[in-house]
RNA sequence: GCCCUUGUAGUUCAAUGGAUAGAACUGCGCUCUUCUAAGGCGUUAAUGUAGGUUCGAUUCCUACCGAGGGCACCA
């Protein structure tokens, strides 16, 4: 990372010694690592201005740049590119940092900074389904890529532990439609009595209403033991999926502090209809109501209480919330609201939207009981890794197909651009093969496998600076920056593209090394394996995947 | 109707305005008397359409076509 710092200097340097008017210089990693580690392509940009050919802008420019400190050779190439090649000792430092650093990949660049990261927010009462999982999954990641640059991160998860939806469900069970404690299929059946049945969508307003005031005493008994149930539930599926969250926030709380901030603002709220409503049109957004014509709260005014709740519970200097797109619109009509009525919140909130898991044929819905649980997926998954579990050298065959279930679901979602929707095939999710998690923690337990065995044999790691570095040290020097790319944009999928490539290239290099082969280059061939072994388990601590050490 | 997101091999996804558009799955062939075959090697196959900006466009802009989502008392 030093060295792309030195790069870009001396290129500023450079181009302003030949007269050329400093714009952006880019230096970035060419995809071909023939092309060496860093390439610009600042030549072809300023030829225009410079009123030289390309090739010859580039050929002046290298003769300027002179001696640059961990650069072996500077190349022009193709229509004008320039390309940088670390000299060996630079690689060999990278390698000896990966061996040797426990946080090796980590940067300062949110040092100080105190961050809120909300995601996941299922609701009790109903079911924790794939959408959750994929929340979860962006969440956690996007939680550890901040930690990896340096923020304090505190993890947070809201859940609407009140409101129509826990009215329908207690409906429901209230009139025995469903037997125990079966969330999904009682929502389904309170959702359908009240969009189809008169009296069934009263007696479903009454009970809503109940559960806001606690008036009824045999409601309350059904709903705190539902509410416990439902939450100890879901702590088992972050146990497993390796979450531990800070602050739980919930509606119940967040409901009567939001009516406050919109009863102290009647300026900022107009009276539409009975209903209370934020006129959106002004900021180019559009009409939401905040309080109903019955005077209940949405989730609207809820979610004003909570910025407000969760700045008194931990003064942060951003609060990040991950959802599924759906909400991208509704939060940019919150958000303009918070600018009028929380103005010293609204610019430290933060949205962040990922696509949907849908099916080929069409949206899921909770709704309608169009769903796949978090739980059944898992547990299929696990089934499904337990066949070559029980076949491998893991000490415990359980533990690590569930760690394979994870990483098969978890990879599936975080290997793709999060603007896009994920198309869930059962079939697709239940591979461990090729271009998957499993894939990833195969190529760490190798690493890992190969580490011990040279401890056995008494092979002392060390990087030898005198071998020429292969494409291997090559990407590995790369990771620092892999995670500070993908923690600018919070995108855990650009980390996920840098680790595919590199345990493909671990694997392909092993296929063809024997690499305790017992010469004195076993000792560089092992410190390399031990360099990668950290990057990989590094990397997937970030993704949130566990990293066995045996498969 | 308006707004947001999105169109890339048969399929599911990559590609920071750059070099020959990469993987995986599927098909076919090869590969464990060397450290893990959940692996490796080989082979076929793609940028929705029409313009524009640029030295250079999958990427940026405009229009059209297709898909998903949102747009008043659900969350």
């Amino acid at each position: 990372m030093q060295a792309a710092r030195d790069i870009k200097n001396a290129l500023k340097r450079t181009l302003s010694g030949l007269g050329i008017s400093e714009g952006k210089i880019t230096l970035e990693h060419p995809a071909d690592l023939k092309n060496g580690d860093y390439s610009t392509g600042v030549a072809m940009q300023y030829a225009k201005q410079a009123r030289v050919a390309p090739q010859a802008l580039a050929e002046k420019i290298v003769a300027e740049l002179g001696e640059i400190t961990g650069v072996a050779k500077i190349e022009v190439a193709g229509a004008g590119f320039i390309n940088f090649y670390l000299d060996s000792s630079a690689l060999a430092k990278a390698v000896e940092q990966a061996r040797t650093e426990d946080r090796w990949g980590a940067n300062a660049n949110l040092s100080g900074k105190k961050i809120m990261v909300e995601y996941t927010d299922p609701n009790p009462f109903k079911e924790f389904h794939i959408g959750h999982l994929m929340s979860n999954a962006i969440g956690e990641s996007i939680a550890r890529l901040l930690q990896f640059s340096g923020a304090d991160v505190k993890r947070a998860n809201y859940q609407g532990d009140v409101g129509p939806h826990v009215a329908k469900t207690i409906w429901a069970v209230e009139n025995k439609k469903v037997s125990g404690a079966n969330w999904g299929a009682a929502y389904v059946v309170g959702n359908q009595a009240y969009e189809s049945e008169e009296e069934a969508k009263k007696e479903i307003d009454e009970i809503n209403t109940k559960i806001y005031d606690r008036s009824d005493s045999a409601i309350n008994e059904m709903y705190d033991a539902g509410r416990k149930a439902s939450l100890a539930h879901f702590e088992e599926l972050y146990k497993i999926l390796g979450t531990k969250f800070d602050h739980y926030f919930f509606e119940s709380v967040t409901a009567p502090k939001g009516m406050e901030i919109v009863r102290a603002h009647p300026e900022v709220f107009e009276q539409s209809d009975g209903a209370i409503v934020y006129k959106g049109e002004k900021k180019g957004l559009h009409t939401r109501v905040f309080v109903t014509s019955k005077g209940l709260p949405t989730y609207e005014t809820k979610d004003l209480g909570l910025a407000e709740l969760k700045a008194e519970t931990w003064p942060f200097d951003t609060s990040i919330t991950v959802t599924a797109h759906e909400q991208a619109d509704y939060f940019a009509v919150v958000k303009a609201t918070m600018e009028d009525v929380l103005p010293n919140i609204a610019p430290k909130i933060q949205h962040v939207s990922h696509g949907m898991m849908r099916f080929a044929e069409g949206k899921m819905s909770s709704r309608t009981g169009n769903v796949i649980t978090g739980e059944s997926l898992l547990a299929d998954l696990t089934e499904a890794a337990k066949v070559r579990a029980a076949e491998s050298r893991a000490d415990n065959a359980e533990q690590l197909a569930q760690d394979v279930a994870v990483a098969a679901i978890k990879y599936q979602i975080l290997k793709q651009a999060s603007g896009k929707d994920i198309i869930f095939d059962r079939e697709r999710a239940l591979s461990l093969e090729g271009d998957s998690g499993p894939y990833l923690q195969y190529a760490h337990a190798r690493a890992q496998q190969v580490v011990e065995k040279a401890k056995e044999q008494g092979i002392t790691a060390m990087t030898d600076a005198n071998i020429e570095p292969n494409d291997l040290v090559r990407l590995l020097h790369r990771f620092p920056e892999a995670v500070e790319y993908a923690a600018f944009h919070n995108e855990p999928h650009l980390l996920t593209n840098y680790l595919l490539s590199l345990a493909s290239a671990f694997n392909s290099w092993y296929a063809q090394v024997h690499i305790l082969d017992g010469t004195p280059e076993a000792t560089h061939k092992v410190a390399l394996v031990d360099a990668v072994r950290r990057t990989l388990k590094n990397g997937l601590w970030i993704l949130g995947i566990p990293a066995p050490e045996k498969m």
